[in-house]
DNA sequence: ACTCATAATGAAACGGGTTTCATGAAACCG
DNA sequence: CGGTTTCATGAAACCCGTTTCATTATGAGT
């Protein structure tokens, strides 16, 4: 029950407990006898430090926290993957606070961001990940934003595509505009010039940004874009495909329709998939994440990769060195790329 | 930089630490004009407590970890995302150990999770949550029970889908011969009588607790079982596909085959796709675990479903009973369902 | 006015380590 | 051989809260 410390170590070693330590930490010489009786001692009793004591005193613990929106949208898993290798690599461990999952008392999210913030100083975690695109300037949230960067004066924290412009927050975010772009151009290299884009919260930095990037590559290729085709509220595959059932009741359909995830691309996927309408034949699709699950579906999906691992494993990396105060960048941004797959093909001809 | 302590707030309230800590935890009486003259203190320099401190004294940390192989497999986060709802409601926060994902120096997984143990061992946990299948008879890691029962002895420590029969250590189990049994019987019941099983690990205890149920309901059914059609070694869509593939090479094919889990069933799907084979009417295929992908396929996919949130979220109110001395069985079991969607069909007839 | 219970508060011990400072012993050096 | 290092080790302070114990102030009851 009760388990044991140094100071019974010591006892029993009959030494003090600053030796003890010394062992422990191999700080100090100690006499090659001396330590060999405690490390004796050490393996009988399995003897393990309080990493409590430890941490209270080094002011230093070794422990992270991240916190994203919803460890069950598949994104997230990569991203976290990609987190735990380098973390785990320099030898921390972390919390994980996910504020959508636990999200059963209707607390909206920007609340629960800042509380998990508070829980997390209070424990001292040595750094903080912190991934979204919930902090935004679509639609501000003064109180959060003030949270953040309160507690980036704390602790080290980096944003995963987390927009907070002219702040000193670390960050590393992925090319938005880039990344829409890519799958517009695609589409129109095939032909396509009734694109239609559906998906995500326009409150939300990416879906905005994405969205830049979709308007701006049409109006740089000279194409119309029609204001019925442009669909947002949900990141979901359900809303993928009311969505597409939408626009595929409507009297002239576009030829292609990109999509704000890949989660969207599914559901778009499936109401085609229902409606008889055949892709890619007919209906040219586009998802955006590259989720593991995209090379899955049938046909498998053209996305835009956002090397959810690379974020991650990026910013595990600055967090690192901005806690061992090391030079780091105060923004990286990754290039999103295009998997060309089965979901798109040129265009048909109209009938 | 340096942060603030009680003793910050005491001196500058003028009354002694104790006097603090009884406003912050409201644990004995403090004159009203004292209590608020500490409150508006607190409040002004953003006070808050050191956990670590707090938590050195009281033994007991609010900190709990959980162990699971690989957070990228879409079941993981079903799992994990109910253990966190129910983790968060009784205020504890935890950490998240992925023994795959973090294993970039091939040392092997039963190891991993025996220095894993360890460590949250040391951050003083108050329990720990094993997730996994990998704890097995079928090849029995001495060390590694060993190692569980040691830390079960140390630390409240729960185990999901863990078989260590005859030990006092907690568990939440699917059924998991329950399930195999159902998926198969279904088949059965639409005519089939040549059924393939693929997918898994025999040395592990899911996959060979899911074969005795398949073989014994084929058993119970007078039917024979082609030992060709018993393909096991990987849990992955690869795999899936290639066991597939291997089937349909086969002079004489089933007409259904039952899947260990739902990213082989995936696999295999796509196989038959690319081999023109038509599912459901030529082939049938079921999954197993009811991944949140099972309904995104096209067709969607019929499997059992292990209710992977229930699984989390019983293992975490079973966690904190225990924690909390309350009384709560040794073992729970959770019956799995049979989603039957789109990939089963009756029969085709011989050609 | 006089107990007696209760409120209000401080001093000090405690939890389990790490580190600084001081001291004695052994080793090194010219 | 005396002086300077280096080795080896212990005592005590420190990290930051919580709780026990003791003491004084306040109020109720008779």
């Amino acid at each position: 029950m009760k388990s044991i410390t140094v100071y019974d170590i010591a006892k029993e070693a009959n030494v003090s407990v600053a030796t003890v330590s010394r062992v422990l930490n191999n700080t100090a010489p100690v006499k090659k006898e001396t330590r060999d009786r405690i490390n004796q001692l050490i393996a009988k009793h399995q003897f393990q430090p309080n990493a409590l004591a430890r941490s209270l005193f080094k002011k230093a613990t070794g422990m992270l926290g991240i916190i994203l929106p919803d460890i069950t949208n598949p994104f997230f898993p990569e991203v976290l993957s990609g987190f735990d290798k380098e973390a785990r690599r320099r030898g921390y461990t972390y919390f994980l606070c996910d504020t959508v999952s636990s999200n059963e008392d209707s607390v909206d999210q920007y609340t629960r961001e800042t509380q998990y913030l508070g829980v997390l100083l209070e424990k001292q975690v040595d750094g903080i990940i912190m991934l979204g695109g919930r902090i935004d300037l679509a639609r501000p949230q003064p109180d959060l934003v003030q949270d953040v960067l309160e507690a980036g004066k704390r602790v080290p924290l980096v944003l995963i595509n987390g927009n907070l412009p002219g702040t000193r927050i670390h960050r590393v975010m992925a090319d938005e505009r880039l990344g829409a772009s890519l799958a517009t151009q695609h589409l129109i290299d095939l032909g396509h010039t009734d694109i239609a884009l559906i998906g995500g919260y326009l409150g939300m930095t990416n879906t905005v940004q994405r969205k830049q990037g979709f308007l701006k590559t049409m109006k740089d290729n000279g194409l119309a874009v029609n204001p019925d085709w442009l669909l947002h509220g949900g990141f979901t595959v359900e809303k993928g495909r009311l969505f597409t059932e939408q626009l595929l009741r409507q009297p002239v359909r576009p030829t292609a329709i990109v999509c704000m995830n890949d989660l969207v691309a599914i559901g778009a996927l499936k109401a085609a998939n229902q409606a008889g309408v055949r892709i890619p034949d007919e209906l040219s699709i586009t998802g955006y994440d590259d989720i593991p699950f995209s090379v899955n579906s049938i046909p498998e999906l053209t996305t835009v990769s956002l090397k959810a691992e690379e974020l991650g494993h990026t910013a595990a990396l600055m967090l690192h060195r901005v806690i061992s105060k090391e030079k780091t960048p105060l923004t990286v941004t990754l290039k999103p790329e295009l998997k060309v797959r089965g979901t798109t093909a040129s265009r048909p001809l109209r009938t």
